[in-house]
DNA sequence: CTCTAAACGAGAACACTGTTCTTGACAGCC
DNA sequence: GGCTGTCAAGAACAGTGTTCTCGTTTAGAG
């Protein structure tokens, strides 16, 4: 019943955005009243973050079968396969990677509870990966210490205080150069599925193949 | 008068966001009934491409003002002061910026008549720099091949036809370059804005900074 | 000065939304 | 049988965008 709902909901989200998934449609879709959709949901909000729960999760499923898709011992290949998945499946879903990465909207707070966890998915991975990387000397230490020189007292406290928090396997350095790279492939990533793209650059496939073989050399792989 | 209700549609678009400028609020605020509102406005989206145009102009107008208040003959410094506003001006004012980057919503489509050409003029902005960057000679020309040399023929034939386009005096692997640089400080913003920047770096300000710098580098400059 | 037409504002109404409350039907269990 | 809990339905309230009709005011032409 509650797969139901979440169904409903979702077709809803899809094809007419957040503020076009409304309790009353969903009720006529699953053919109830919207009173006895109540039992089943909190409220219009208790929806919609099952539905960016939803949205990260699958978002990380898809770049955790890239990863796992990928082969072992090629991981500048496994870190290439994620990045990548990150973007086709939010080009492939638009309206939910809206929703998890879009303006937040101010009268709606997401339970961090329940969101940050699933949220902090993608990009745990892609560290571990580095990681591992890292710890088998495929990143170049030219690459590192250039890093380094641009790092000031105050970001790095902040990436050490990242790393810790995530128990990241990384020098301060090589997670700056991580999180410059997420930035990086999230920003393309929002651009494109935001429609700001479009007008600079027409195929974005193929720009996007070059942003991360740029990416890679930036990560020193 | 329509000055007036576009005030209070502003003012409730940066306390509430998108969804929570409504007309009878804003017919309460000024004091008219809301029937009397449609006589200067068509319609709710009129009102909130209003917002939306109003948005993308500010914007374009705080890049403006940068560039004329840094030095003619540092062009670099030029750059980064653009690019630097860009951020700013986004960061102080969260629900413009999301009403003009933000997801798009799928039963609202802006007119591209009215917002196209504003859209576009922090990057032509830019874009007019870089071109008399470039014709100084202050474009590091190895960086330029090596950009070249990453260019297939699509994404070449794209940055070709967005040059002539916009009539950019560049040739297409500069073009590539300030496209690589716009999507990189454009990506920032919108991490930054959207609140997903946050949970990774924590002095949001120095990583932009050192961004900047390492941005006018892959520039050649 | 008068008359007319346009502009302006107000109110009621319709269809839609989220949310709550009350009522009723059914099942399981003592 | 009676009681308790779960489910569903309906009505109601406050809010929304939008349209229609009705008065009032104002400006300009004759």
């Amino acid at each position: 019943m509650t797969e139901a709902i979440l169904r409903s909901a979702r077709a809803q989200l899809e094809s007419a955005g957040v503020e076009g998934v409304t309790l009353r449609e969903v009720a006529r879709d699953i053919g109830i009243a919207v009173s006895a959709l109540y039992r089943y949901v909190d409220n219009r909000d208790d929806l919609i973050t099952a539905l960016l729960v939803e949205a990260f999760t699958d978002h990380a499923d898809a770049v955790d079968a890239a990863v796992d898709a990928a082969d072992p011992d090629d991981l500048p290949g496994a870190i290439t396969a994620a990045l990548r998945a990150y973007r086709t499946w939010s080009v492939q879903h638009p309206a939910q990677f809206g929703l998890a990465f879009g303006a937040p909207v101010p009268g709606y707070r997401a339970p961090a509870d329940r969101t940050i966890a699933v949220a902090v998915r993608p990009g745990s991975r892609v560290m571990g990966l580095y990681a591992r990387a890292h710890a088998a000397g495929l990143v170049d230490p030219d690459v590192l210490e250039r890093r380094a020189a641009r790092l000031d007292d105050g970001t790095s406290a902040g990436f050490e205080a990242l790393a810790q928090r995530q128990s990241y396997a990384l020098p301060v350095p090589a997670v700056a150069l991580a999180v410059d790279a997420f930035v990086r492939v999230h920003g393309f990533t929002v651009m494109e599925v935001f429609g700001q793209l479009r007008p600079l650059v027409s195929p974005a496939d193929a720009y996007f193949e070059s942003l991360l073989t740029d990416t890679l050399t930036t990560l020193g792989l």
